[in-house]
DNA sequence: ATAAAAGTTAAACAAACGTTTGTCAAGCCC
DNA sequence: GGGCTTGACAAACGTTTGTTTAACTTTTAT
């Protein structure tokens, strides 16, 4: 492990803790071990963090930060409904592939219980939840029923996530190379198996509606 | 917390671990809040289990052990392949609600680096691939395309339980009843989105095939 | 009845934990 | 040059970690 990288402590005891989290838990490391792999002194991570705690709450605020930026542009009226949900397929694809560890240190993180950080995660979950329905509604959805949106976009997130989450796993079964060209069809993959789970669970809907009527 | 009941300290252990595990995360709980919860002395953890990670083990083979039979009699050829895969979810939607907490500790830990049981987890995964492969080959699926296979059963899975893993916050944002019905909602609801989504996948890559020709 | 085994306990263990302290050097402003 | 801030460090802080020990009680078997 590289000790005497240029860029300065703060961003090497952020990334090391971003490494070191993704494989092991946040509970699981310890301040000398950051330390170790950022290599500077114990101290400074309660210098620049005010602590352990202080070193994920800056993860989870820089995670969402850039999480939110996936949606931008994504609600775009010159396109189909179905169009933007593609894109915006390949925007969390992309994201999650270009901030892997920090996604899975979050994500990881997020349904624990630990107190000091149960604010920060509220306030971010609230905000995601406002910004996600707010596009749900406006992309052909029918607002009615909720119940179909509770499940869906969960779902749709969820699997690119824990796609990402058990790569190690993946890798050792199947023999992919996990390329630009692997990401492409993933995306498009599961784009196509959600939009049409989409339509059907719409189609099966109507149906229920003509029958009780 | 109740502390006296009847039955032995070695299930009292076992069950305040799954709950505090589930809660906390494995590394973030300690074996004297457990011995607490369990009402027992510390000691009594490393005689029964051989320390901690012991009852992490013991919780593991428990979770597979039962997880295993959810497979069984799916692949019932007097049914169709449609009614084998919505048969399928409904199973993991049951087991995963009548086990939540063992199937959230076990799903939370097997992606983290924790070398004392990385060879346990080989062992389960494996086992768990083979039996999933050979009940979706003999389902209808088209064997040739192994990538599918590979984010289909992956997604499906990873959809059910991340919906309990996000519990908590689900309760607090949409005003559901978690209830016998909306379970029984929450699996027709998936399995629909699923068999469509399937559906569409196959019919694409038949177009593909067919432009290639 | 008695000896062996199993169950349970409080106490103590070394090791690791996250944090704080005091110190020192370098760079800055006035 | 004196006073101040900042960055970095080793060392030690008190606490908590998981585990072990040895003594004690209860159960079981002979």
């Amino acid at each position: 492990m590289k000790e005497q990288d240029s860029f300065d402590p703060k961003k090497r005891i952020l990334a090391a803790a971003i490494s070191l989290f993704a494989q092991k838990g946040f509970a699981a490391v310890g301040v000398r071990e950051i330390a170790a792999g950022a290599g500077v002194n114990i101290a400074m991570i309660s210098y620049y963090f005010e602590g352990k705690v202080g070193i994920l709450k800056e993860i989870m605020e820089e995670f969402f930060r850039r999480y939110f930026l996936v949606f931008e542009g994504v609600d775009d009226k010159s396109k189909t409904p179905e169009a933007c949900v593609r894109g915006l397929i390949h925007n969390i694809v992309n994201f999650v592939r270009e901030n892997t560890d920090l996604t899975m240190v979050s994500y990881n993180e997020l349904p624990l219980d630990l107190p000091e950080i149960a604010e920060l995660k509220a306030e971010k979950i609230t905000a995601m939840i406002q910004r996600i329905s707010g596009l749900v509604l406006r992309m052909g959805f029918d607002p009615s029923d909720v119940f179909v949106i509770a499940v869906v976009g969960p779902s749709l997130i969820s699997t690119i996530f824990t796609n990402f989450r058990f790569r190690p796993v993946l890798k050792r079964v199947f023999r992919f190379k996990f390329d630009d060209a692997y990401y492409e069809r993933y995306a498009e993959t599961i784009a196509t198996l959600f939009l049409n789970g989409i339509k059907g669970l719409a189609e099966e809907r109507k149906r229920k509606k003509r029958s009780t009527k």
